[in-house]
DNA sequence: TTGTGATAGTTGCAAACGTAACTATCAAGC
DNA sequence: GCTTGATAGTTACGTTTGCAACTATCACAA
């Protein structure tokens, strides 16, 4: 049994992950010098209009802090509104100013534009294949299409999932 | 034009590839306290049987500080052997230890089954979607496959993409 | 042989990170 | 009206990270 680190699942994915990550995110840092908890955040605002910290962090994929951070951050840019919830003081309502919403109005077209660019670089079939890779391996690992934003089913099914997962780790070792 | 975070690439393979490393680097990590560089560094050893330093971050895709403190806690395991090279004595050679050797031994399988076991909750036709989506991608972005320790040539040629990919990054901004 | 530029690898430092602990608030039961 | 447990969000702390600067070595040329 020959092990390839080269060929190895979450190697690749880490590697091309990374890649990825630092060509789109020399877009929003040249021009706002955001971070990408940062620019995450400014996207699920933009995308939603209004999110709790919580919402934003689920739709993002970002752990409480990442998110507590990047609002804070872009509240002391002023691209960011804070309104407490009346009915439970613990929530705060999260929203744009007028000054983010120009920013993401700015950024959101410039970062599809370059993905179009790249996937442009690759064949139909090639598209195709990413798309369908893409979503088998979603589905493999568990993750959710539809975050809690969307629809706020399938937080049973997530957890499902995750202890399945867990049980085929625990069985492997 | 309106931005989807959910669907939108670098998002979706970030965190592919977070829950990825998590669940696989959940098994090197209970069973032998491993880092996830500490593991690329044993696999590529493993792999290898011997590289300098930086022939293995190549390889393992890591920064040169990350692979130097990767070195140093396995050789602090006394997993890892280190030999200067006597032509060039900038060079030390890598090789892993007997007792670095056993745990590749042992976790290596445990690694490929694991991706086994999720590969397998996929149909034939999703299995080969990924293989084919990820080459795509790998390709998009400019990766190689045949890092140099496989192939000494393509360091011209990754040169040369990365400049492409640049180039078309700028054209967006 | 001495100086210049390049390369292998390490280290100092500041920024970013996740865990755990914290505050503040709420809902539910007694 | 208390207490208990849960939740939203923040903060303190130790760890990890990458950049830049560093040491040591080499090749090469003046």
């Amino acid at each position: 049994m020959t092990m390839k680190l080269e060929s190895f699942l979450p190697y690749r994915l880490n590697r091309a992950a990374a890649v990825a990550s630092r060509q789109f995110s020399a877009i929003y840092r040249n021009e706002f010098n955001l971070t990408v908890p940062e620019w995450r955040t400014l996207a699920t605002l933009g995308q939603f209009g209004a999110a709790t910290a919580t919402e934003s962090g689920e739709h993002s994929a970002m752990h409480k802090t990442k998110v507590s951070r990047a609002v804070a951050s872009l509240q002391r840019r002023r691209w960011l509104l804070r309104h407490t919830d009346e009915q439970d003081r613990r929530i705060e309502h999260l929203s744009l100013s007028p000054a983010g919403l120009s920013a993401y109005r700015k950024l959101a077209p410039k970062m599809l534009a370059f993905e179009e660019t790249l996937l442009q670089q690759l064949e139909p079939a090639e598209q195709e294949a990413l798309a369908q890779g893409l979503a088998a391996l979603e589905r493999m690992l568990g993750i959710h299409r539809q975050p809690s934003l969307l629809s706020r089913q399938g937080k049973a099914a997530e957890a499902d999932r995750a202890k399945l997962l867990e049980e085929k780790r625990r069985r492997v070792a």
